[in-house]
DNA sequence: TGTTAGCACTCTTCTGAAGAGAGTGCTAAC
DNA sequence: GTTAGCACTCTCTTCAGAAGAGTGCTAACA
């Protein structure tokens, strides 16, 4: 993945051996860790005053903190950096569940309108987070097909199906009483016309043409546009419920938790950080974009085909979650969207 | 609203009056309510004594409960019931709501596609509960237009557009090699002479066709017959965060909220209960169907046009909740809904 | 010099007791 | 029929003490 901020600092391999054992215990159970507890449950082979020296030079480091004087220490989210870029190994999904999740996305392949959805949730049991997919964009629509359907005299509804197979249903109020018939055969003449055009090119030849045609190009210039704004960008999430459980959002926090899924908050925090093309990104605790993040660690990585078509897809926990197992789940995850697209978008 | 049990036991003006503020005050504060804290929050006239008296009464019959033996009462699902049938006066949702929410709709009317998922956010709001939406669901679906797309030789995307303006996508196993050319021009000649038909009316035309039209047709008829299947109903649901903030789901309870609205467990639970066209239903606590349902309120009724096109939507709270404002709000907006179809589908 | 045992100290969490507060039912008086 | 008074019950909060876990420091040890 990539190192956002290459670790400088060196440990020892005990106190390496030590930080890591600190994480995984501290992410288990979600309680501080205490020299004690870590002699008694790990084979460490040194005793627990030894360990209590070296937790104090990790802390003095900046690596662990302790919450109160006493009652065991719990690694900063540097400390968690460390963890996530030196010790914690290749994140790689087991093949089992490789195998599961491509058994589960071949019910729904055929249902491609679900696959987000599917998607989302796939990624929140495997991840064990809240994660989040965005409905894949494409760097620019073109008009492949779409029809008018009077609804009254000066109004229709426009379904607009883009090459990319995207789709748009819009109201469009006409400046003239129009009826079906008419309607029809301005779409005939128009899809032909406008076949495989993006909007600017449509723009560019409006003029030669009557008033309502030249309103029904606007709009469709307009839904095409829409179609790959990132103000529009959807996104799904899915896992709630994974996160509540979690004792540091049990009560009044699950509420923020709730806000950033809301009105793609999350998104627009994120997504300027994202960079496309590259592995999976990862940002703990202070490192996060939004102040709002500050308590979560977030794991992103984009999807698509490069420069065509691209989504962002990610989970969100608590800076205290298994990182190996959201890391491996979204880069499967996003390795499974790209190829989907692939064989969907490049023909 | 259809009254789901009409209640015989006739009560007192003053046991009315005295039920009515204890259901009320209730509802507001969520702590159970004493004899002393009515006389003193509200000017009833008698004093606490002969309300304890009439408070027994009410225990006696039915209507009320204590949680444990000193400390105030709190209202039966009965109570609630007759509070709701008897009560609670008509709810009508004020001018005020009824212009903000008009207004608020009016900003994504030229949004088809966000219709639901909006309509799902604004009666959360103003209901103040978790609210659920379907997608809208004719009796029958009639082609359009569709499209097929060349996506590897023996693999196709299908996109269906039916005369009820839904769209579906779908991938399509060829049975053979096949080029765009080939399926465009196939697509060409089946989309006029399929125009307008109805799965079962395709079906009965498939006979005299290829090999390759034949398996095109089943695709089509199949994904027509998907787009009304009950089974397939979508829902979207908005306003967690209105539940999570109540004391009575603060905890492990939250967890069943979210396992309700996942999955659909909700809708199958409910919708067996609802017939169409009545007006607004209320399930009070032990009157759900379903079990998982048995500490909530559910308010719900269908929305769309007599027969043709229908929809549910209603909302979900705790079986403390304001019923007064659910009823108001699902009522309202179940209006809407019909009414946005009315311009969409009767012409 | 690194490691370890021991110890005094600190801080959290649990437990139980005490007291305040709110509400009830009953009785007797109005 | 209504009300005042009273003893009683139950919850909730507070507080102190004990238990548990962990720490830093010091002195001894290999």
């Amino acid at each position: 993945m990539e190192i956002n901020q290459p670790e400088a600092v060196v440990l020892t391999e005990r106190q390496q051996a030590i930080l890591k054992l600190i994480v995984q215990e501290y992410v288990a159970t979600g309680r501080p860790v205490g020299s004690k507890t870590l002699t008694e449950r790990y084979p460490v082979g040194v005793s627990s005053a030894t360990i209590r020296n070296e937790m104090a030079d990790l802390e003095q480091a900046g690596f662990l903190q302790q919450p109160h004087t006493s009652g065991g220490r719990i690694p900063t989210d540097r400390g968690y950096r460390y963890y996530v870029h030196r010790l914690m190994g290749a994140p790689e999904l087991s093949s089992g569940d490789q195998i599961m999740i491509r058994h589960q996305f071949r019910q729904v392949e055929f249902q491609l309108d679900q696959w987000v959805e599917f998607a989302a949730s796939v990624l929140a049991e495997t991840a064990g987070n809240v994660s989040i997919v965005s409905v894949p964009r494409t760097l620019v629509a073109r008009m492949r097909h779409f029809e008018l359907i009077s609804l009254q005299p000066r109004l229709a509804l426009l379904i607009l199906v883009t090459q990319e197979t995207a789709v748009r249903q819009m109201m469009v109020h006409l400046p003239e009483d129009t009826d079906q018939a008419e309607l029809s055969r301005l779409a005939d003449a128009l899809v032909t016309e406008t076949r495989g055009l993006s909007a600017d090119e449509i723009e560019r030849q409006v003029d030669g043409s009557t008033d309502l045609a030249r309103y029904v190009l606007e709009q469709i210039t307009f839904g095409l546009r829409g179609l790959n704004s990132v103000e529009r960008t959807q996104i799904r999430h899915s896992g709630i419920e994974n996160i509540l459980g979690q004792p540091e959002f049990a009560g009044e926090e699950a509420q923020s938790v709730l806000d950033l899924l809301r009105g793609g908050a999350l998104l627009s925090a994120v997504l300027p950080q994202l960079s496309a093309g590259n592995d999976v990104q990862v940002f703990i605790g202070d490192e996060n974009p939004a102040d709002a993040l500050r308590r979560f660690g977030v794991v992103m990585a984009t999807y698509g085909i490069n420069g065509e078509v691209t989504g962002i897809l990610g989970v969100l926990g608590p800076t205290r979650m298994s990182y190996w197992r959201s890391i491996s789940s979204v880069r499967y995850m996003a390795r499974l969207m790209s190829d989907l697209m692939e064989d969907l978008y490049s023909s």
